[in-house]
DNA sequence: CCTGTAATGTAATAACATTACAGGCTGAGA
DNA sequence: TCTCAGCCTGTAATGTTATTACATTACAGG
């Protein structure tokens, strides 16, 4: 099992690049562009490891001498969910960076209570387990989210 | 499959009734006691088998004659989630009752865009896949949630 | 009666998210 | 080159969800 790129990866430098050149292209290709503060939003998320809520990345970006407010925090968000490159945790109300490699489907993430560490899975095993339960029922699965809270190997070990 | 108690059963006031007496139960055997507001929320989420939002909740009751304000509503909710009563749903900010019988662990939702309902179930082996993914990563898991957004089957067929 | 605990009511505010609107940049097509 | 449409931007205001703070009421046990 291929582990997601991590901050601390030594080719976690081009995984950022690729990343973003991937979004921009997939912008490109909707008519759309790379706009002013997608970029650094999606640097500040690709930099670390946790989720962020959307005011927290507005006053990180001020500080860093970015002014933006919430709202265009959103505007880009939207486009950066879009594409793949961010997934919205609905438990915390908060924004996290895609560390896949590739388009990005499933929604699968391990959330630490502790010390907010989040990491995405893509386990095919997982999503044949909901299809199956599904098609029992006759529903069609629009979005999946699974969101499972718990405490890291890292936390239970310190 | 044991379908979950819905309001069109014939059996529900008898369902509702039980599940009510349960959580009469647990809170005494925790030094607690059903409030004033308790009761009339529990009916009203259970009445449904669509998830709520507090604010909805609020003025629900209120126009039943019964007033009460969204931190009276979250007060009481909060104690109903921890017994297990009823349930929030991340993905909507809403809060639907659990239907079914006995102490309820497991958080595994279908969604429907269409119509809001909700349908609860407990798949056995959707939490073996989830723990397996969970012990591969040494993760412990505390809180899953799981929340399946798509179409039910009758919305698919009209 | 007094006291401690839980529940209640009311007000205010925090935290998260969206709408509205005015202005600016850019690129495709006349 | 002009220009107009579509996108991006900044700012303000507002809407929605959730919590905090604090004063009050209800009630069981000493």
């Amino acid at each position: 099992m291929r582990k997601p790129s991590k901050p601390n990866d030594p080719n976690h430098a081009s995984f950022i690049s690729n990343a973003k050149s991937r979004f921009e292209s997939h912008l490109k290709s909707k008519g759309k562009s790379l706009g002013r503060n997608d970029e650094p939003i999606l640097s500040l998320l690709l930099a670390n490891h946790r989720a962020f809520g959307a005011y927290e990345i507005a006053e990180q970006l001020s500080k860093m001498g970015k002014r933006v407010q919430a709202v265009q925090v959103y505007r880009s968000l939207e486009k950066l969910i879009e594409f793949g490159a961010v997934h919205k945790l609905r438990t915390k109300n908060a924004f996290v960076a895609c560390f896949e490699d590739g388009v990005c489907n499933s929604q699968q993430f391990f959330i630490c209570d502790v010390c907010d560490d989040v990491s995405e899975i893509q386990s095919q095993t997982l999503d044949n387990t909901i299809q199956d339960a599904a098609r029992k029922r006759d529903f069609s699965v629009k979005l999946p989210s699974i969101e499972i809270l718990g405490v890291c190997s890292e936390c239970a070990n310190t």
